[in-house]
RNA sequence: GUCCUCGUAGCUCAGCUGGAUAGAGCAUACGCCUUCUAAGCGUACGGUCAAGCGUUCGAAUCGCUUCGAGGACACCA
């Protein structure tokens, strides 16, 4: 519809004898009687011909012509508002109706390849909030992505290797010498979280204390190994699945980073000073420079990752999106100069950052931390309010807006998670349709023809154009908004309007008509991770 | 100190490649169940879009400044 009136736009410019190349631009109005369609170009227009918008828009209706288009009018200071025949709305929902669990897919992504990496938390703990976040934004982009056709990859970095490792290696170690009543050092930067204790208290239970000359290489294995299952695990039940896991210790087997170095000092971006070897990226994007070989012959956690990075160029995406915490954001400079000076392409390569959730327990701040085990975990939050409604909560707010999560408060009003209300209207449709259900569509609706029922058309067909966008702005959040009005507008016709009535033909068409509502709102909590159900 | 992100109703947030009268939910007050699910519908109340200046026919949206919140500035990862 949009594409008819831009064409008869387009043509009674050209008409006219306008040259114009610029792009015609056409709204929907939030005011009813502005029309259902609505365009500025008068005023664009205006100041290429110096003269009057109100004028041009005149001279631009008289040479519109659409057969669709019912009415015109102008109304100042140029807008001209058009009115539309509403027979596209019934014939979109014989769309829905026909393409089902497809309606909204695309192919606007022809096939591009991308990478999303999130979550990737170092397996030295279990998933908290701030990775709840991350997840839902990461696995409903990848989803939406894909919906839109483009190949998309959902990745997850393992670092399994450097000091994080041997801290929790330590700290296990610690811990079963603890329970074995023998002395040994916890860490400093040690991990202090319950599960670290579980880890120990397993490992008393199947061996009791003959593992106590175990090497730290053993606990280091056993730790890094038992904790990425269980991320896997919680990660599985949040409605997340990994296509692949790169792991920091196969990266380093792949390449020799010394290589990845040499490649680095080749293109001129190294140089040794205090006995260090430096990376020169304050020469690209970074700020300062950056230790590689430290003074005493070790890697820093840089060069992996450049390494890492190197690898998923090698794999030719067309486009790569990391997500990272904010509290990462320094490093982006670093990645992206590291990209560049391996001969990539750093524009490829795109870096969200996510503000991180504070959590807040009686009104104060309360500091997360995997070191201290204090945090909330995507286990418990997931146990406590369920899955649906933990993806859609975190599905609802873009991605840099700063979080404040209280638990208290999540478990005593997860009734008034807007995830029933979007849920409430599918389970409603739903047991309507097993007291009365069809599948024949006629060739032409005949009785659907009241404001409420528009209304909800409208909706119902601007859905793939919110699927777009939100694929192209990489914004998840606008089909979690998008799936609450469709839920807001049909509470409101279902408060209205009968379904179920004595003529027969009405009725038909009623049910088709609430089909296709409960296909289009199953499609857009499908895109977000929920799984809306039958009865509530 | 330098650099990023943010500041919209009492609270939580939408809206931002500039468009017409800035929107929801929660909270507060008041209506609506003899009929398909009241986890619902409706009405009211609530705003100097942090402040100022600028660009523009037109700014919550773009630019600059100030204030406020969060974060980053290691030979840790």
């Amino acid at each position: 519809m949009k594409e008819l009136i831009i064409a008869a736009l387009q043509k009674s410019i050209s008409d006219m004898g306008i040259n114009y190349d610029g792009v015609i631009e056409i709204s929907r109005p939030k005011q009813k009687e502005n029309g259902d369609y609505a365009s500025n170009i008068a005023m664009k227009l205006a100041g290429i011909m110096h003269d009057n918008p109100m004028n041009i828009a005149a001279s631009l209706v008289d040479n519109f012509s659409c057969s669709q288009v019912t009415n015109i009018e102008i109304k100042a200071p140029g807008f001209i508002n058009f009115f539309v025949a509403k027979d596209y709305l019934l014939e979109n929902l014989k769309k829905v109706l026909v393409e089902k669990e497809n309606y909204g897919r695309s192919n606007i992504g022809n096939g591009q390849k991308i990478n999303i990496e999130f979550v990737s938390a170092n397996p030295t703990g279990i998933l908290h909030l701030g990775n709840a976040r991350g997840g839902a934004y990461g696995d409903s982009l990848a989803r939406i992505m894909r919906f839109c056709g483009f190949d998309v990859t959902e990745e997850y970095y393992i670092n399994d290797a450097g000091n994080q490792i041997n801290n929790l290696g330590e700290s296990i170690k610690a811990r079963y010498f603890e329970i074995c009543q023998q002395d040994y050092p916890m860490p400093e930067n040690g991990y202090f979280g319950k599960e670290i204790i579980a880890m120990a208290e397993e490992i008393y239970a199947e061996h009791q204390d003959t593992y106590l000359d175990k090497d730290i290489e053993f606990y280091k294995e056993f730790g890094t190994q038992k904790m990425l299952d269980r991320i896997i695990a919680d990660l599985k039940e949040y409605g997340i699945n990994y296509d692949v896991f790169t792991s920091e210790k196969a990266i380093s087997k792949k390449y020799d980073l010394k290589d990845i170095i040499n490649k680095l000092s080749q293109n001129g971006y190294t140089y040794v000073s205090d006995g260090a070897t430096w990376f020169k990226c304050s020469s690209i994007f970074d700020d300062k420079d950056h230790v590689l070989i430290k003074e005493d012959g070790t890697l820093t956690y840089l060069v992996p990752d450049i390494a890492y990075h190197y690898d998923k160029y090698n794999r030719g995406y067309d486009k790569m999106i990391d997500i990272f915490g904010t509290d990462h954001h320094g490093y982006v400079a670093r990645l992206k100069s590291s990209v560049k000076a391996l001969g990539n392409d750093p524009d490829k390569l795109e870096v969200k950052l996510l503000q991180l959730v504070r959590l807040v327990e009686n009104g104060e701040v309360v500091k997360m931390s995997k070191r201290t085990g204090k945090s909330v975990t995507l286990k418990e939050l997931i146990d406590e309010v369920g899955v649906n409604a933990a993806r859609y909560y975190f599905s609802r707010y873009s991605l840099d807006t700063q979080m404040d999560f209280d638990l208290g408060l999540a478990k005593s009003k997860s009734n008034e998670n807007p995830v029933f209300y979007v849920s409430y209207a599918y389970a409603r449709i739903s047991s309507i349709l097993r007291e009365k259900d069809t599948n024949n569509i006629p060739e032409k609706f005949e009785t659907l023809n009241n404001v409420d029922t528009y209304n909800v058309l409208e909706k119902v067909y601007a859905f793939p154009e919110v699927v777009e966008n939100a694929a192209l702005k990489e914004l998840p959040h606008l089909v979690t908004n998008y799936v609450y009005e469709l839920a807001n507008l049909f509470h409101t016709y279902y408060s209205k309007n009968r379904i179920l009535t004595d003529n027969e033909q009405e009725t038909m068409e009623n049910i088709l008509l609430i089909k296709g509502i409960r296909q289009t709102i199953y499609n857009a909590l499908n895109l977000i991770g929920v799984i809306p159900p039958e009865k509530m």
